[in-house]
DNA sequence: CCAAAAGTGTTAGCCGTACACCCATGT
DNA sequence: ACATGGGTGTACGGCTAACACTTTTGG
């Protein structure tokens, strides 16, 4: 049996909120095609590891974090024969949801890294805009039906601050009070740590953690 | 710049309703591994021909209709490196909606193709039954949001044949005039032809065709 | 005391469900 | 006339958006 050999690779959305807005990771690329040009982090599919876990294994190269604090999701698969010029490139894009995160280094293939946010990116290798802009309708849609928004959170985390999440990621203004409302009351979602704080100002707030839930009933509406 | 080649499939998840149940398209292996074992129709990645075009290919060559009647969209894609024990094999899946169609001819490398019921299948080849079992959950959840039941019908169907479809496909029965307002009552999702027909029985109903609309406000719900 | 943010109560309107009812055909 | 399914009207209950109001802190 015969068949043709392609080149298969992963590459990774990493979305954070930042000061307010939804950002996402992005490298610069140290090599042709596209030198210098700002670019999604990914790499090719080890012959003996699954998609998932090349997708952990580029995201811990890229952000140093550990593999189990992140959410990460498939979204889909790009392939048309002329997306990379040097040769017939099948790639696999992965969504990453992570708390705010330090700066990051530059990879080993990378000239640069850095947060941009989604809303004033710079012009992308390859068809990286179009992986970006999937993968960033997939997050929008998924905070509405399940409990995904306290990725974007630390550990312990307030009401108003995954309002914020909210907020950053749809770019919409939501009511504080019909917001604290339905998650407090969306069975699963939050769990109060009984700690409260002040972080935010005024009247102390109750730290909460995520909770056992997978989808939301009923869902937020954007 | 070095990098291992992997072969790239495309596999075909075929849904169609017949006779009130959900149904998908298996073509019976003709070769090893998995002789003589029921898995979902696909083949591999052509170097010139895009994802999109390679599943249309496919679903071309098993089922013999034109590319324009049958919704394709792509779902997930699967690579853990022993799902085929011959060699490394990255699988991009795809859902085709289709109304009813002839039973099937089988395909050139297939001994034989059939409909199976969603609900009583037999033991698949490879790790088929998670990416039916995928696309299936996938064309449930469209339902609510999108207009893609019409995909199941005919170019001119009416209000009960398009209910006949959801019922089948979420396996609930839905009350037929609170889905009739429901479905007349979403912009964009039906557009009546202006003929009437009494192959139902009783009162004749109108004819419609599908609309522009690419999603539902406000959804239809399980 | 005042500002600020957390959290609760209340109300009006919308929407979905259930179901009574009428309509237009074939037999 | 009657059976059959198409299609409309309506009332009740739950949910949501809007917002007044109380609570608890820091300064």
């Amino acid at each position: 049996m015969s068949h043709p050999a392609l080149a298969v690779t992963v590459d990774l959305v990493v979305l954070t909120v930042r000061e307010g807005a939804l950002c996402v990771l992005l490298v610069e690329r140290g090599e042709e095609p596209f030198l210098g040009r700002w670019a999604l982090p990914g790499g090719f599919v080890r012959p003996d590891e699954d998609l998932p876990g090349a997708a952990a294994r580029e995201l811990a190269e890229e952000t140093g974090l550990p593999r189990g604090l992140v959410h990460l999701e498939q979204v889909a698969t790009y392939g048309a024969p002329d997306r990379d010029p040097r040769q017939r490139v099948v790639t696999v894009c992965y969504l990453a949801l992570a708390p705010d995160l330090p700066v990051p280094r530059a990879g080993t293939d990378a000239a640069d890294a850095r947060w941009a946010p989604v809303d004033d990116l710079p012009d992308l290798a390859f068809d990286h805009d179009v992986l970006l802009a999937d993968a960033v309708e997939r997050a929008r849609a998924k905070l509405e039906y399940t409990p995904l928004a306290t990725a974007f959170c630390a550990e312990e985390f307030t009401v108003a601050e995954l309002r914020r999440v909210y907020e950053a990621v749809w770019g919409t203004a939501l009511d504080p009070r019909n917001f604290h409302r339905k998650v407090t009351g969306a069975a699963g979602f939050l769990e109060p740590t009984g700690a409260t704080t002040t972080r935010d100002g005024g009247r102390p707030a109750t730290l909460f953690r995520r909770g056992t839930a997978t989808s939301l009933h009923p869902p937020l509406l954007r």
